[in-house]
DNA sequence: TCAAAAACCTAACTTATATTAGGTTATTAG
DNA sequence: CTAATAACCTAATATAAGTTAGGTTTTTGA
């Protein structure tokens, strides 16, 4: 396998990363915006990256590099996710205006659209969630049995797992002590999203140096 | 979840079909092809998939479909694993010739490089992980605080949950009779890597209609 | 049974994306 | 040192892909 440049390699990593962040391959623009250059740079290092052997493209397609030989085996890239309320204990959220700040997350988890919550309350405590924890929701108006969400119930947000079967709709706390909340053809349930990572309340730097410590997706 | 017409339910499984089959979200002139109409048709189904929120898009991006509730949940596919060995009671593990069979394990669990590992002792019987079971590990030089992992203390291979607070290391068995291992400064620990799964040692097929039994990732 | 909604069409049109042409400026190997 | 290659640029163009408009036909539910 021939070798690489220094900069085919920061390109072949610049896709390797971008394709992980969004979900799909990266177009050359994209791609130039990520490294600061001009499109037909980028289309040139991807030709020379295709003769090389380490991608394939279809000629005129849209996002179809594919990756055959990936450079870099997943280097845990940080990224700041805004932290846009409290959950657990009603009162409105999810106004991008109140941003409250911000939480750093290994960007391999992130699908999506992302933001972060602080936790109140215990309800989550058998599935390591704390008080005082963030959980980093992804948005979407939909949730599939046993993802745990955040969702309004009235007008109260709260972490819950959520249990469909059939027509009967559950969100059940995972802490012993507490009991599910059952909800009735009246009852409005909005979800917010889907968990997909907690951060720690506390220590975070320490976070840094370990692998993230939980991951639900 | 409102309701998904004929029309619009072909449509979502024709994303996920393609998607799958290409590695990427297709556009809309591929599904129109697949589905033998014309684009502008296409383009309305998606829009009513994305009111109903079981899609989401980025407006005039190439194959940015999004999938937020799969029509035909992700129907299990089995992937072989090799066994490689046992575990629990010594002996080298993990050269890859010493394979001596292979499990079936629902796809959706893997995680990059997995083996499994026949189970002997009960040490995690609390765990549901019983002599005889076999355990899919993904193999990682580390793992976190409460993982399963397959460790090597000097020469011995075990299974156990692990337990890190700070510097103090313990590996814990999921059994009130036994005792943790409390792994000194000095002590050899190795990682192998984290338990995904469990499969049964008996009675594989009465597994496959229920959700997979444990997902520890 | 009949009106609304869904599903489809053709024919533009806009925007995104890939690509070419023709150059300048580093980098690198002999 | 210098010739080749790589890495970049601007400007323009070609094609792909998404979208709109305005219509017809089919399906569906009250």
């Amino acid at each position: 396998m021939e070798q690489l440049t220094n900069a085919q390699n920061t390109l072949l990593q610049a896709i390797e990363r971008l394709k992980r962040a969004m979900g799909m391959s990266p177009t050359v623009q994209e791609l130039a915006v990520e490294l600061g250059v001009k499109a037909p740079s980028v289309f040139e290092g991807l030709k020379r990256l295709e003769d090389k052997g380490y991608i394939r493209r279809q000629a005129r397609k849209a996002r179809s590099i594919e990756i055959l030989h990936a450079q870099t085996p997943d280097k845990t890239n940080l990224t700041a996710v805004p932290v846009l309320g409290m959950v657990a204990a009603g009162q409105p959220i999810l106004a991008l205006e109140n941003q409250i700040g911000q939480v750093m997350v290994p960007d391999n988890v992130l699908r999506g659209k992302c933001f972060a919550l602080k936790v109140q309350g215990d309800s989550m405590i058998d599935a390591d969630i704390f008080e005082g924890d963030y959980v980093v929701v992804r948005q979407q108006p939909i949730a599939e049995n046993s993802d745990i969400v955040v969702a309004m119930v009235g007008e109260e947000a709260t972490v819950k797992r959520l249990s469909i079967e059939g027509e009967h709709i559950e969100l059940r706390p995972e802490n012993q002590k507490l009991k599910p909340i059952i909800i009735g053809q009246q009852d409005e349930l909005k979800i917010i999203g889907k968990v997909l990572h907690v951060c720690s309340g506390v220590d975070t730097e320490a976070l840094l140096d370990e692998p993230p410590r939980r991951i639900i997706t």
